[in-house]
DNA sequence: CGGGACACTTTAGTATTGCTAAAGTTAATT
DNA sequence: AATTAACTTTAGCAATACTAAAGTGTCCCG
């Protein structure tokens, strides 16, 4: 029984989200590669496989184990979730959906902003996930209110009032917006970062 | 080789955080079938694996597949991602590290909140991760502020201002405090919510 | 006490597949 | 034309993911 039979067998026993198919984590899998630019001998050499496994698992002809798709995918700077897809859901207002969010291509060369639209009006809080790229650096920014950050994935060097703070997945950093400031994602994977301020500018685009 | 004879091969490798081993994983899979108290038969059916192999997965005899593993963790209402440790880091103030929060234990019956101390003093912004068990139902408030929501993980209905909202990881919610609102974990899994509000009451404890 | 019923373990065995080594493509340089 | 680099393909084997079935221990019921 291959792979993707198996996936239809599961599938119809009801499983809650869509399992993941030897082609779309293949897929996945390349399309990170290439975003951080490593070649497949690279990959291989640093996960103890050999380069044509590395090209059979892209190409969805073989499915790594789980030691593996863990060594790769740390070779790749991203965790193995990553792999392993979402359903889909209805939507709502003041609500933002992470499967609905647009803007957001995994390999653009620039930052990408999802600002999420405020829940209501008048509201004081804003909020924003940004993509930025590995080597990604911002400009040095200051300006009135507060700002509250949720490193969600990626290793970020943050530059807030002379002072460096290296932020990892899961980390958050809260301070006031006076302070000059300057993110620098110095990880070699995209990084995503949740954003909540008081400031009301919402950047360019 | 053995499962945890190649982990040995491959964090002398240099890999970034410490690989899975077999019983780690076994373990942990014990740990959370017991937690939601479902036999090895039902797991092993839902899965769509024998109920021996699930015996021998659990203890670090056999590692499933990676679909395996897939379909398994969702028969737990669990991501896969929580069975592959993190690493730990080092810290700093106005820093929160995601490695460093305490007052969390995985099978608690009850919620646990992770304040996030504010970065310095005056701040508007407060923010706290709150850990909420499967089932978990909070009284309904109302007070003076917004909330912000990041559902960090799991699956949660938030009843605000009367109406329902259904959040799955990733998504964001974001309200006038003043609507009376209620949170419930109605998935399967300790749900993990990150909030960011302006209110400066910080729940009790 | 015997005998289910239940939750889990163990064993023995097979079909699968994860993975490698090595040769083959393709295309860009020089 | 020769070299290098990035990737693909093939052939093949050893490892293992997985099953069926029998075995253990324990609780419960008459």
């Amino acid at each position: 029984m291959s792979f993707d039979e198996r996936e239809a067998r599961v599938a119809g026993a009801g499983s809650p989200t869509q399992p993941p198919s030897a082609t779309s984590l293949g897929r996945a899998l390349r399309q990170r590669r290439k975003a951080i630019g490593k070649t497949m001998k690279e990959v291989a050499q640093e996960a103890g496989l050999s380069e044509g496994f590395i090209s059979q698992i892209e190409r969805g002809l073989s499915t790594p184990s789980l030691i593996s798709l863990y060594n790769v995918a740390n070779t790749l700077g991203i965790s193995v979730e990553a792999f392993l897809p979402q359903g889909p859901q209805p939507a709502h207002s003041m609500v933002s959906r992470a499967s609905e969010r647009r803007g957001c291509s995994i390999d653009a060369e620039e930052r990408v902003y999802q600002i999420l639209q405020r829940g209501f009006p008048d509201a004081r809080l804003n909020s924003c996930i940004t993509h930025m790229p590995p080597g990604y650096v911002s400009e040095l920014t200051r300006h009135e209110g507060e700002d509250f950050l949720y490193l969600i994935e990626g290793e970020m060097l943050y530059e807030v009032g002379g002072r460096d703070y290296l932020l990892k997945a899961g980390d958050t950093l809260h301070f006031p917006s006076s302070l000059p400031h300057r993110a620098r994602n110095v990880g070699t994977v995209e990084a995503r970062e949740l954003w909540v301020g008081t400031t009301r500018i919402i950047p360019e685009r």
